[in-house]
DNA sequence: TTGTAAGCGTTATCAT
DNA sequence: ATGATAACGCTTACAA
């Protein structure tokens, strides 16, 4: 139905070499020739069949974005749908389509990603915050299929963009100390992921920088839902923090709930610290204190920095891009005062 | 690199149509050829190439979701993400994957949309939320491609689903009616919108079936944002409504702010109640009475029809699905009430 | 049951 | 500057 290059070039009474040179603004084409084509073309509404020249080009402009099994179920927290914000903006800049790929079950992951990954169909791809010992991102390296990461991976040849999770940790917990706070407890995320450790060791850093020693009984690890913050929360209540840094804004709204289920008051009981600033951040009582990451941002570099290596001759021979974006912290009033840092 | 067809049928020692066979499972082929070719693909880790095959084909596997332009601002809101979590995950039960089209501008959107349409990429396409005098729709009906509209849509020949956005915003206002309430305003969505309209339709028809006068002081309209809520809320308080019906929560929010600011307590001085169920709902104070809608499945079931149409013969000819999921009210406290319905 | 060969709509090489 | 012609990797009549 739709006219081939075939057609289109019997129409101009030229070749379909000459009808592929125009389209594609090859030099060397005659002038009066490239117009009569163009004329062609727009008068018959020819448009290249884009998988065809994937046949022969080997590239079929489509960047995949996978997203692990572990995290689809925080998949609504506005982390990952911002990351594919950012993400598709730079692929509609740069005339690439973006190909999701969410997994609700382990199984899916692994068939569907095997499958998907050398069929052909991707000319990168990227991958958000997987597990540190997940298979996936050496499933994607031994694809051979270029690949950037969101989210920090130890691998020497993985390239990747991620937020300076040290940073920000230290920052809201330093914030803390300022407010004259010794026994700051943290709800950290799940350990098995970078930006877990990272949060994590931000604050054990943080803490040390001041002469504050670092206790087992102030950390208890959740993963990153509201449920797990409220649980982690009620271990913490023993230990009786007067402050803590929760690692992301949703585990902070569950200590919160688990705080003002035992009747303590935040900030006057408990100070609060959260991270991301999510709107849910600002929207909830007290207004939540948090640390501000450019999560847009980390999606648009993803797929640029992809596209850079793609189009970059020898990609895999250059050392791995390794982008940290900076974090800041936004005081609210879950700390219980509006010094600015 | 990969292995391709023919090597697999030189190494099997049988002609490319016999692998071709076996990997399509098409009856036909001696059950001891078929265990040696398997064994070669095995072997060889053979993917076939799908680029190669949608050439022949003219069938890619692959459905695009097109989230327009004008609802990309309130892309982080929780609906998209769940509509996305529900459609991936129908993609992976029939082997389909989802390439994702978000627009941040018209002109991209327009551009964009001509090109990979007519590219011969998609099976089917899935539209989120369109305004109903775009040319989106149109435009994806015109270039032939099998079309699904999450949200009503008056074209004779779109299939869509929806919620039931009428019936939802009824119970949510005779849920006011039956506390008390005669001056119910409503803080109305972009009425260029199916939901828009619906929703304020059902306020309409919930206030005339109990013989109270439809007003147009106590009408707003809002554009689904928390600002375009926190402003109709202002415009709305010269008519003092006892009561608000909010068509989505996040203007809630932004009613219940423009309230709180002018020393107005929820639900003490104005009910307020919300649509959609969001998880910010339960988490703001005080705690959201809304109305619940199947977001997630409204994404699966998308795909799903679509899927139908794309694999029953001759889709073209029969009448439009249009499927209508049920809502459901959600009473909390921003009604001063636990009243059940 | 299996193989041969044509063809899908491009791009790319090599003549002319 | 332009045109034949051979790929690209697969499916699918049609033949054997």
């Amino acid at each position: 139905m739709p006219p081939t290059l075939e057609e289109v070039a019997r129409l101009a009474g030229v070749s379909r070499s000459t009808v592929s040179r125009v389209v594609n603004d090859h030099p060397n084409v005659r002038e009066g020739t490239k117009e009569r084509v163009w004329e062609v073309i727009r008068k018959s509404g020819y448009q290249p069949n884009v998988v065809a020249r994937s046949l022969v080009t080997n590239r079929t402009q489509i960047v995949g974005m996978v997203i692990p099994e572990v995290v689809t179920k925080i998949f609504a927290e506005p982390f990952f749908p911002l990351v594919l914000r950012g993400a598709t903006e730079a692929c509609n800049n740069h005339h690439y389509q973006l190909l999701l790929s969410l997994f609700t079950n382990p199984e899916d992951q692994e068939e569907i990603c095997q499958r998907v990954l050398r069929s052909g169909y991707l000319d990168g791809v990227i991958v958000a915050s997987s597990l540190l010992d997940d298979s996936l991102i050496p499933d994607v390296l031994r694809s051979g299929i270029p690949l950037v990461s969101i989210g920090r991976h130890p691998g020497q040849q993985v390239h990747y963009v991620d937020s300076d999770n040290i940073g920000g940790a230290w920052m809201a917990v330093e914030h803390l100390v300022r407010l004259g706070h010794h026994r700051i407890a943290t709800i950290a995320g799940r350990l098995g992921m970078s930006v877990g450790q990272d949060r994590l060791e931000g604050y054990r850093q943080a803490l040390l920088a001041h002469g504050i020693p670092v206790k087992d009984e102030l950390i208890v690890e959740g993963d990153f839902t509201e449920r797990s913050g409220m649980i982690a929360m009620q271990r913490l209540l023993p230990a009786s923090p007067t402050a803590v840094f929760a690692t992301n804004d949703v585990m902070a709204i569950g200590a919160l709930k688990a705080l003002r289920a035992v009747g303590l008051k935040v900030p006057q009981d408990v100070a609060l610290v959260g991270f991301d600033d999510t709107p849910i951040a600002s929207v909830v009582e007290p207004a939540l204190t948090t640390v501000r990451q450019p999560i847009e941002r980390m999606g648009s570099m993803a797929v640029e920095l992809l596209l850079d290596i793609l189009t970059s001759p020898s990609h895999d021979l250059a050392p791995a891009h390794r982008i940290i974006l900076p974090t800041e912290l936004v005081v609210r009033e879950s700390c219980g005062s509006d010094l600015q840092v």
